[in-house]
DNA sequence: ATTGGCACTCTACCGGTGAGAGTGCTAATT
DNA sequence: AATTAGCACTCTCACCGGTAGAGTGCCAAT
């Protein structure tokens, strides 16, 4: 157990390390933070810490640096977490409401204001239900056989994909059969999709097949697409300076690899989670440069009904409590908006 | 002028630096080639070609490196274009044919496609015309007075934008909307519709303005997004060891900055232009790092009708030869499938 | 329990040195 | 006149040893 002494000098610690990201010495604490107990104190306080785990020791006679297990102490126990300042409140709202266009446009957004807001590399995805339901289709002719299918699901997500035809069919036929299935099929689950299309003609068939099987792709969320912005933070932190840790983490994260590497989904929990290191197994194999990082992911949007995740990437030594307050706030904000144009 | 020894000498010289990524000798080129002269008759031409511009030198005592001139030199009069080794096609063929989703996913594999064959950073914007066309529009009433108007254009594209309504009005009357301007604007290009729209009741000019304001960003290919992949074989590249210079990169090109740097079209000529180093004054003024760096650009569908463009950016030290088969290649597949998809 | 003092350890930095690689020049050769 | 062998010269790089400085660990005094 921590007496009440260490539990302040580490968080001292934590707070300088993150700051200056070199070794902490016992000098410092005690000078910079008016304790009235004196270095040699606080040496033998942080030895003890040491064997408890909390922190380590890069060689023997440098400072100290906080293990995994002492950031997960001082997230959970120790950080008080911070209101996010009125003016940065200010400027993430603003951003927003500046751009209302598409969604993608409003993802890519999310993802660039949250990296900037935290200085560290940010992940968005799109918000949706668990399970989502039709909304209204249209089908456009291209070719004899060939017709573009846009699917409109709640939550104003759009779907395209190409359709070939059993036989030729020209517009005019499109549009109806596209009125008929309308009529069909608004409001439907992939699930009850299912259950209604029995015995319908072919060439329907061939259209609601092609719905079904992307509306069921969007439920599982495999097609969930991340948007990643700021990497250029987390790579210029001091732990990156070395080239070659730079590219490990670049070829795990790069070009939409970061879900594979990273299942946000899996991982969130209620509130914002907090992963650090390899603190999770799923992250455990995924190479150094990530042990050396952790996540922050919180949720926004109506649970089950339309939610999307958000993350912070981060090296290890980080400003949990700036970045929860930013990932919870800007939650908040999307949440707001999300539910403005819910259906 | 270069003579023919001298220019031999050239070829082989970059043969090598591209291989080897490290200054060339006099002898190295004399042993691995079997040229009949000596190192030092190696050594008084390279010193001449030094004279002339193409090479360099590091410090005295080191080989010599080629120089923007040299690399130009050798792409425009001594490189003979490599055909693309028969696999290679396939493969890139064969990954191609494997998909065929919506046009994002479609640009997503081929900037993964092509970084990947050429083991350098890709970039692919999607094809357009050089002024687009209205296909089709459809309005989705999402609350009272806000409707989601989803523009299906020329080329598959699909644009959609939330669109605020003056007064309340729900599906019926805008599924009436739509029809009625469906009927008046298909094929119409923005400065066709600008004229054709006066005289409109307000609720349909709303949703006219927005689509003229959508058409014409679309033309300026302001909105052409920029699909990216490989960066990480540019950055494992030698020349960026040193992790200041990926930075560097890395704060030029994320997150779609990669159009606003480096303006793609406006560079693109006919068939496949390669820039080299600080070649064009467009790049001279962004940053050392891409000063290194070159690009190779090519144009893929019908000019006019629905191209896009296709690039690779590596360091310059480049196989240059194989690079252009490759962005030739590329090039040649997908204006293959785009004409296939052709309205 | 706390603290001042001191020995000990490890790093980072500096200057020097020697090997190696590669050139430039010159004098000899074809 | 072009080519070549030979040699001196230059520059880099890796290695070494020595030192200053930072910081700890421990012990004896308070």
């Amino acid at each position: 157990m921590l007496t009440a002494r260490q539990a302040r000098i580490l968080e001292l610690l934590i707070k300088e390390y993150v700051e200056s990201a070199e070794p902490v010495a016992s000098k410092s604490i005690g000078h910079k933070y008016t304790l009235n107990i004196s270095s040699a104190t606080i040496r033998s306080e942080m030895a003890d810490l040491e064997e408890q785990g909390y922190l380590t020791h890069p060689h023997t006679s440098s400072g100290r640096v906080p293990t995994d297990m002492g950031y997960r102490f001082y997230v959970e126990s120790l950080m008080r977490e911070e209101r996010l300042p009125w003016e940065v409140q200010q400027t993430i709202r603003h951003q927003f409401h500046q751009v209302e266009r598409g969604q993608e446009a409003w993802m890519h957004l999310a993802a660039s204001v949250l990296a900037q807001a935290v200085e560290n590399a940010a992940v968005v995805t799109a918000p949706h239900a668990d399970v989502c339901r039709i909304k209204h289709l249209e089908l456009v002719s291209l070719h004899e056989r060939t017709a573009l299918l846009v699917l409109v699901l709640d939550e104003s997500r759009v779907e395209q994909q190409l359709v070939e035809l059993d036989e030729p069919c020209d517009q005019t036929e499109l549009t109806e059969i596209a009125a008929r299935l309308n009529r069909m099929l608004a409001g439907l689950t992939a699930i009850e999709l299912a259950a209604k299309v029995r015995g319908l003609p072919p060439l329907e068939r061939i259209v609601t097949d092609v719905v079904e099987e992307i509306v069921r792709g969007v439920d599982e969320g495999g097609s969930d697409e991340a948007y990643l912005d700021g990497l250029r933070h987390v790579l210029s932190q001091p732990e990156f300076s070395d080239s070659q840790r730079t590219l490990e983490l670049l070829e795990l994260l790069d070009e939409g690899n970061f879900i594979r590497t990273i299942p946000l989904r899996a991982l969130a929990g209620d509130g914002v989670t907090v992963i650090i290191g390899a603190d999770n197994p799923r992250l455990a194999g995924a190479g150094q440069a990530l042990r050396e990082c952790s996540v922050v992911i919180g949720t926004y949007g109506e649970p089950g009904v339309a939610s999307g995740t958000l993350a912070v990437l981060g090296p290890m030594r980080m400003r949990y409590s700036r970045t929860i307050s930013t990932v919870r706030y800007l939650a908040d904000v999307m949440s707001e908006l999300v539910s403005k144009h819910q259906d």
